[in-house]
RNA sequence: GCCUCGGUGGCUUAGUGGCUAUAGCGGCGGACUUGUAAUCCGCAGGUCGGGGGUUCGACUCCCCUCCGAGGCUCCA
């Protein structure tokens, strides 16, 4: 599908772009053709003159994404403008408005620092109330060479475009080489701020040379500006590295960086992930394996991550023969898989592998949880027939929407197809390619497909966890493999008595559960369902003469599996409520004269609801109950 | 790996122009025996990430290095 975006200027609304798709479906007639024959050859014409006539038009707004990014691609030549005039001898390369802002990639010999940031903002601020018309131009290439004679990137941008004219937007003394559309004037951008300074090397490449990109956020109004940076704010706070030091979950260490430490409130949290997983795993017909950390070189050299993968991987020395660390686990689940003849009554053969892997991954792209040096994937090998695609991709499709509902997850779908690099013949790929979107329909999956974006050795569907915050991660992951069977030439005997290769499923889940717990301490912020909960009851007595019947307490719930702490500190009660609090502690129990003597507790929950006299048998009925529901409600 | 910024007791943090470095929380000791978000008093704890240099003198200035943050590239 062909989206193309213009400003239709008949509305004087900073809000109103247009898609030339609604044009077309609107009036279907010659001019939308037209419009869309002219880009598609790329004739640019002047389309705002010809569509203000029609007046049915729909009307695209700020809510939209695309008027959202004619908004935000705006509000970049707005800051590129600032930065012209104060920094004159600026080059600009690209400005394209992104998911969450905007930015703008500069050539500028001294580097800018934050302060520039405010100084560039108050200049975009007076370029605001300067209200300065946007305007249109288009030329003729050469003449647009001319204008941007001074600036080797655009000359370069220009140069690569087969266009014989060249649309420019002006506004006052900015003038840029620009496909637009934009709003009409820059009074239209009332609320921005420019958020971030880095490196991004010119067109991506990490040979070309290193530009300054500056970030920055705009909104039509104050009032969404504020609110962006709440959440911001928000963001921060459930920041899981600075919450898993607070909740004594995992730390990091100069000793190992990128190679995590799970405390034992986070290894509560992650056997739990791994119990459930096995769990749900049996009942998908799964069988789990666990293959060695360590193994020889030529396994490696025959997998072909001797040399694609070198770099990322650990290697050592045992008796003077090379091995390396396993980077992934799929070479050492497919060893198992050779150590006899298999037939076509064994698949589809799902094994699974909590496999930890080490990758040695570049020092500037750790981060807290989310990108590790040591890892373990949630990892399932499926060896299967042709024919039977369809079907298993649906069974791994089932259980990763199961889990993800478990946690309160949404999430979106990508299928990515054949890369330029790609192994295998053509019909492998379509017929692969086929059964993922067969099952992703065959489920009414909505999914986007990134185009050459799969595994050399096959296409993959990866699925995007979206948080509470609308944020998203990549976790699972379906990938297709018919190279690694032909690589270890893999067999099953079929029912015609002759040798068949199966076909190789490679999924996760998780995805990693290091990652993965980052994501549940972020989304949760820290405030773990009751199943999750590291400690899921605190006892805190009133005074030294309710220890004992607190330790009773503590007693029982021990003995139904329940995790508890008990703060028989001579502490005031607020301050052990408050600190229980800050713990994020689901329950808070509490015990005094009453509760001695009418043999209850008090039952406090993280949202201050409070009840009194439960009996210790109906609070651990009722405990088991959420547990077991895996509810993040917790009501009495 | 590259670019920019940062690193002060367990945590959060003050600091200066180059002289014996703040405070709170936490910890420990004591008093208080407390009914749902911080009781009071006292004590201990830092070679200011590490190494080198400039200097009479460096937490402060310079260089190197390690680690972290945000990006780029990559990715579970």
């Amino acid at each position: 599908m062909i989206k193309i975006k213009f400003p239709d200027s008949s509305v004087d609304d900073y809000e109103k772009g247009i898609s030339i798709i609604d044009v077309a479906k609107k009036i279907g007639k010659k001019l939308a053709d037209d419009a869309i024959a002219a880009r598609l050859n790329n004739e640019l014409v002047d389309l705002n003159t010809k569509i203000n006539k029609d007046s049915k038009l729909r009307i695209i707004t700020f809510k939209d994404d695309d008027g959202k990014e004619v908004f935000r691609h705006s509000s970049s030549h707005l800051m590129a403008q600032a930065i012209k005039n104060l920094f004159p001898k600026a080059k600009f390369a690209i400005g394209p408005a992104v998911e969450d802002g905007f930015y703008y990639d500069i050539d500028y010999e001294k580097s800018l620092t934050p302060d520039d940031l405010v100084k560039i903002e108050s200049e975009m601020k007076k370029i605001v109330e300067d209200n300065i018309k946007i305007e249109r131009e288009v030329v003729s290439k050469e003449r647009a060479l001319e204008i941007f004679k001074d600036n080797p990137y655009k000359t370069e941008l220009i140069k690569e475009l087969e266009d014989e004219k060249i649309s420019t937007y002006k506004q006052g003394n900015f003038t840029d080489f620009c496909r637009g559309p934009h709003v009409p004037s820059t009074g239209k951008i009332k609320a921005f701020k420019l958020t971030k300074i880095a490196g991004a090397y010119w067109k991506g490449d990490a040979k070309n040379k290193q530009l300054q990109r500056l970030y920055g956020i705009s909104f039509p109004d104050k009032k969404q500006l504020n609110s962006y940076l709440k959440l911001l704010e928000e963001a921060e706070k459930r920041d899981h590295r600075k919450l898993g030091k607070e909740l004594d979950l995992f730390s990091m260490h100069d000793e190992g960086p990128g190679f995590p430490f799970f405390h034992p409130k986070g290894t509560v949290i992650i056997n739990i992930l791994k119990d459930f997983w096995r769990k749900e795993h049996v009942k998908a017909g799964y069988t789990e394996v666990i293959t060695p950390m360590i193994l020889n070189r030529n396994l490696w050299e025959q997998s072909g991550h001797w040399d694609h993968y070198k770099e990322n991987m650990y290697f050592t020395k045992i008796d003077d023969q090379d091995y390396a660390i396993k980077p992934m686990n799929c070479p050492g689940g497919i060893l198992i898989y050779k150590t006899k003849l298999r037939s076509y009554r064994e698949l589809p053969m799902r094994v699974g592998e909590m496999g930890t892997v080490h990758r040695h991954e570049l020092s500037g792209v750790l981060a807290g949880l989310f990108r590790v040096r040591c890892f373990t994937q949630d990892d399932a090998h499926i060896y299967m027939a042709e024919e039977q695609i369809k079907d298993e991709i649906i069974g791994v499709i089932n259980l990763t929407d199961h889990f993800y509902k478990t946690f309160g997850f949404d999430y979106k779908v990508e299928l990515s197809t054949k890369p330029d690099n790609a192994m295998g013949s053509d019909q492998a790929w379509e017929k692969a390619t086929a059964g993922l979107k067969d099952a992703l329909d065959a489920k009414k999956v909505k999914y986007k497909i990134n185009e050459g974006d799969g595994a050399f050795y096959g296409p993959k569907i990866d699925f995007h966890l979206k948080d509470c915050l609308g944020r998203t991660w990549q976790c699972g992951t379906i990938q297709l493999d018919f190279a690694m069977p032909e690589k270890f030439n893999l067999t099953y005997e079929g029912k015609d008595g002759k040798k068949h290769r199966p076909i190789m499923i490679h999924r996760t889940i998780y995805g990693s559960i290091e990652r993965f717990l980052g994501i549940l301490i972020e989304h949760y912020a820290g405030k773990f369902p009751l199943w999750l909960s590291p400690t899921q009851a605190i006892i805190l007595n009133i005074n030294d003469s309710h220890i004992k019947y607190g330790e009773e307490i503590k007693k029982k719930l021990e003995q139904n599996n329940i995790r508890i702490e008990t703060d028989f500190r001579a502490e005031t009660m607020p301050k052990k409520v408050r600190e229980a609090q800050l713990k994020k502690i689901p329950l808070i129990l509490t015990v005094g004269d009453k509760e001695v003597k009418n043999k209850t507790v008090a039952v406090r929950t993280l949202d201050g609801k409070i009840y009194f006299d439960i009996k210790p048998e109906n609070l651990i009925k009722k405990m088991q109950e959420i547990i077991n529901s895996k509810s993040s409600e917790i009501r009495f």
